[in-house]
DNA sequence: CTACAACTTAAAGTGAGCTTTAAGTCAAGC
DNA sequence: GCTTGACTTAAAGCTCACTTTAAGTTGTAG
């Protein structure tokens, strides 16, 4: 496989594939004179990778991450750990957005009468 | 007040102040040979802004939205849509995040084998 | 009057995840 | 053998919200 049918096969950018292995996140496959040439599984690797970003994981994060499948172990020990902290990520991110809302719909009620007002408001409302 | 002092009574960086008035977010103040000068309203403008980026506003919208609230209008119209609208996005935010953790769920039941075959198995689950 | 702190500007750097560009090499079809 | 499309690289550009740097000017205390 080309780096072209790799891309089609994968949904995944060409440049997104070179990127992706300059910085280690995919393993740096054989070349025939130059030009990279990838097995069946490598489009299985893609899918991995676009499955751990749509989960919230980062690339510096999935590098780790392949890592601990290179090994065929089922749900290793290592995966487990990082969905587990990811979890506890996602949870606080969740808590970021709800205050958000409770902000906003304390904004939709505000009964300022000009921006001084609002503004002595709004340092109380981050103060607490 | 000079910056330094707007900047700590704020507790905005100098150099953020500046950055913001240069891309319009903040109204230019007054000169006092060449170096900036504030009213004490401008302390409120900071909270209010900082309050806008707690409730999920970017630069952008909050060009618009101190804008409006310059006239005088307690919470006009403008803000009432703006507020509405960030309402939705943070909606979707959250949906996403739910999303993210219903994948990371799926993931830590994984009892895939190898690698091929959970690459195959996230192709389903991003297909779906 | 002289330090020295605080101010001024434009421009470059940061981080994340790519995309785009420029300039060149290779492979396949006719 | 020639054209065309796919490939190669390094480097720069993109978004967002700043921060940092460099080099220069101003204000104030002693």
């Amino acid at each position: 496989m080309t780096i072209g049918e790799l891309s089609a096969a994968g949904s995944v950018p060409a440049s997104t594939i070179r990127y992706w292995e300059r910085i280690g996140v995919l393993p740096k496959p054989a070349r025939s004179s130059s030009q990279r040439r990838y097995g069946p599984d490598a489009v299985n690797r893609l899918h991995l990778l676009r499955l751990a970003q749509a989960c919230g994981f980062r690339l510096d994060e999935m590098r780790h991450l392949l890592h601990g499948f290179e090994g065929a172990i089922p749900a290793s020990r290592r995966w487990q750990e990082m969905a587990r902290k990811k979890q506890v990520e996602l949870d606080e991110q969740m808590e970021r957005i709800r205050t958000m809302k409770r902000m906003v719909d304390s904004v939709l009620r505000c009964q300022c009468g000009d921006l001084l007002e609002c503004g002595r408001r709004a340092a109380a409302v981050l103060g607490t």
